[in-house]
DNA sequence: GTCCCTGCAAATCCTTTGCACTCCT
DNA sequence: AGGAGTGCAAAGGATTTGCAGGGAC
């Protein structure tokens, strides 16, 4: 098991990502941390995001062909991810185990209780393809 | 709208994806219609891949950080993503009308009937990884 | 002092794009 | 002829990695 020890980048890190709710990318917690640490590396950023979601403080969201997006909150929870803005939302208390037993039972592997996602467009992306439609 | 016209190498492309039902990538799409077509390039796979999945002939699955993967079947059914490899699978058989209503109620969105993804560990990487943990 | 962590820059992976040329219609 | 399609190479976005110096313990 590897060592860890602290650091003041990380632990800023950490705080940040606790107190946003909005899924964060691995930008947007670079050019937050980076009001407090105007030297700090996108590098170490990723570092760090990495890290902590490996040690299972933080959930990693690959969901996209776009940027990652960082999850404070490691509960079950499924997600919904909008295709035009790529940003991710969570999906408000579904809980679905005949869902998950249903679909295990004919899936070609072990699915992740909590790993499902959902995909669509979200309502600001709907209100403003219905504002650019009605506008040409 | 834009016209289309007649390239032997996109009828390659959607012939080697018709015959398919692996969900390739472009890379091993790329790879295939080079034994027919040696001096095909990459970029001429993605305009050509992309130009299909605008027609609504094939789906473009975006589903990781790794590479697209493109499905010739375009009727409705769900998917499975490997963790591990990132391959993607058909879920089988899977309808959940009711699944739709209840999730839809509370989304913060629209949901495509068919994107629903589920994440988790595939068969073969499952076997992998046992082979690889009692090894060591 | 040791080893982890950092900042920086270069490298990597996947995909798109600009350009000159070719092929379809 | 006109414009869509092609091959090639360069550019692009997101992420990782190598390296030398700095900080935690």
């Amino acid at each position: 098991m590897k060592t860890i020890k602290y650091s003041k980048q990380r632990e800023a890190i950490r705080a940040f990502l606790c107190g946003n709710r909005s899924h964060p990318t691995a930008d947007e917690v670079y050019e937050a941390i980076r009001r407090q640490f105007p030297n700090i590396s996108l590098g170490t950023v990723y570092r760090n995001l990495n890290l902590l979601s490996e040690c299972g403080d933080i959930r990693k969201l690959s969901y996209t062909a776009g940027p990652d997006h960082f999850d404070y909150d490691t509960s079950d929870h499924y997600h919904f991810v909008c295709r035009d803005c790529g940003r991710v939302y969570d999906m408000p208390s579904i809980c679905l185990p005949e869902l998950n037993r249903e679909a295990g039972a004919e899936a070609p592997g072990v699915i992740d209780s909590h790993e499902l996602v959902f995909y669509g467009i979200c309502r600001d992306c709907l209100a403003k393809g219905e504002k650019k439609a009605s506008g040409e």
